[in-house]
RNA sequence: GGCGCGGUAGCCAAGUGGUAAGGCCGAGCUCUGCAAAAGCUCUAUGCGCCGGUUCAAUUCCGGCCCGCGCCUCCA
């Protein structure tokens, strides 16, 4: 079944699929600023294009190539750099080790190549000179150089601007020497008082400095993926201006297609409203695995919702993610345990069903809802087929259940009142096993009686 | 002001022109020294409101109400 994704730029469902004779899929994904830890919604935003990377590599078996970047110069890590009084490098490596953690926490493939700014300042160089030469960019008074969206025709196509009317009380735009508002700059003059030790040679005929924003995408891109990709993704608040820009510099400066399909993914609003720090609904992994929640419920509540619809996060729906998964993989077990998967067998099953409902533009809910709506027949009735179905949707949708539930250390005080309490149970003497219960429980821990032992869990907070 | 999205059971959330997936929570039962776990069963004559089109609308069209996001820091 073909893979139908939509498309920012046309606004329709398309069918997705490599356009290069070499049959590989070129696959971009804007990453991180690393300047600070990544909340949730950056991961909302990650998760769901990992299950993107995961449905294309079942659909294109070893021809795809994801590209993910890290931007590690500017304005945000370098005042991070300054605050903390410590190298540039040394600052975004910190954050950079986190993020990485954080995504094997949470199940995500590592892209095939993570590109970032600083490593890439000579092709962003080159790509500023072109369009210098070119008549898109002109420098400014200060040395900077930016692009005049004038030149380019086509600017708003993805963001429809040209229909938009910008908000006129509008003070953050910084027109000091733009020859127009909606200029951006491609390359920043160095301010020795704001950029500290940052900066690097500038293109031909611009002062030092380093790069704009938008500019490190179109320069990695271009040379990790080549000219035109077939598929590039992020956040919607990177719709506009980030992608506009990219759009806008690598068809000038390329002459040829940028980008043949267009994906963003929506926000995540905790408790009903955007995440800042000062509402105190700023969470990051560390935040909730703090509070008892595993990595995985994590990502089960980050896929509860439609990619393309805003998705209101809060720790009841962690708490049913919990709960939800707990079924999905004590089925999993099971069912393993059952039997051994082969491909021998016709497919048609409920985990095709599931995967398939990815394949109609991600719907992620929707695969969750079919593989639970048909998840006792694969256990009472577990064939070949089916059990290789369904670990495939588990594969698509990131949930690794052959990597045991991460378990909480238990503390020896813990242990030993267990171990008192099993005694006391296996020589009847319930009124002190009941007493030693509500010690486990003061502590935190509740007590699974089995038939031939017990389990401890830690109560949820 | 402009652009866009959404309003489906207590909560979350799919979906379809022919009469509502799923998850969580809750309830009942089975099991059980207790507590859990697990299993079984139940839980929207209803899909923001009002009109229209249609044999038939939650699903299409129009209007209205409410909520949210974005408009050059931003996943």
């Amino acid at each position: 079944m073909a893979l139908k994704l939509f498309d920012s730029l046309t606004r329709e469902i398309r069918e997705l699929k490599p356009s290069h004779p070499d049959g590989v899929l070129r696959f971009y994904n804007c990453g991180p600023t690393v300047y600070a830890p990544a909340h949730i919604g950056n991961f909302r935003t990650f998760v769901i294009n990992d299950v993107l990377r995961r449905l294309l590599e079942l659909e294109f078996p070893g021809k795809v190539k994801h590209v993910r970047n890290l931007t590690d110069v500017d304005d945000r890590t370098i005042g991070q750099s300054k605050k903390e009084g410590h190298p540039l490098g040394e600052i975004t490596k910190k954050w950079t080790d986190l993020f990485h953690a954080d995504c094997d926490a949470l199940n995500c493939l590592r892209p095939h190549v993570e590109p970032t700014a600083t490593g890439h300042i000579r092709e962003q160089v080159d790509m500023i000179e072109v369009l210098m030469q070119k008549g898109n960019a002109y420098r400014a008074a200060d040395g900077s150089v930016y692009f005049k969206i004038n030149s380019f025709p086509d600017y708003g196509a993805l963001s429809r601007i040209k229909e938009r009317e910008l908000k006129v009380t509008n003070s953050a735009f910084d027109a000091d020497h733009k020859d127009d508002v909606g200029d951006f700059a491609l390359w920043k003059a160095y301010k020795p008082e704001e950029d500290g030790d940052v900066h690097w040679p500038g293109p031909q005929g611009a002062a030092a400095g380093r790069p704009g924003w938008h500019i490190e995408c179109s320069a990695m891109i271009k040379k990790h993926l080549g000219e035109t990709i077939d598929l590039h993704t992020g956040g919607v608040d990177l719709l506009f201006p980030h992608h506009e820009n990219e759009i806008a510099q690598s068809t000038c400066c390329n002459g040829t297609t940028f980008a043949r399909h267009w994906y963003h993914s929506e926000h995540l609003l905790v408790d009903g409203t955007t995440m800042s720090k000062s509402k105190g609904n700023y969470y990051t992994l560390g935040d909730l695995v703090a509070k008892g929640y595993s990595p995985m419920a994590v990502r089960y509540a980050l896929l509860a919702g439609h990619p393309r619809k805003q998705l209101n996060f809060t720790l009841d729906s962690l708490h049913a993610a919990e709960s939800a998964l707990k079924t999905l993989r004590s089925v999993y077990d099971e069912v393993c345990a059952k039997v051994t998967a082969d491909s021998s067998e016709k497919t048609g099953s409920v985990g095709q069903m599931s995967v398939m409902a990815l394949h109609d533009d991600l719907n992620t809910p929707g695969a969750l809802g079919i593989l639970f709506r048909d998840l006792k027949h694969i256990r009472d009735f577990p064939t070949p087929s089916e059990v290789r179905d369904f670990k495939r949707a588990l594969f698509a949708l990131g949930f690794d259940f052959s990597i045991p539930s991460s378990p909480s250390a238990v503390p020896t005080d813990v242990t030993s009142l267990a171990q008192k309490r099993w005694a006391s149970k296996q020589s009847k003497d319930f009124a002190t096993a009941d007493a030693l219960r509500k010690e486990l429980a003061a502590a935190g821990w509740s007590m699974l009686d089995g038939k031939d032992g017990y389990k401890l869990e830690p109560l949820k907070k």
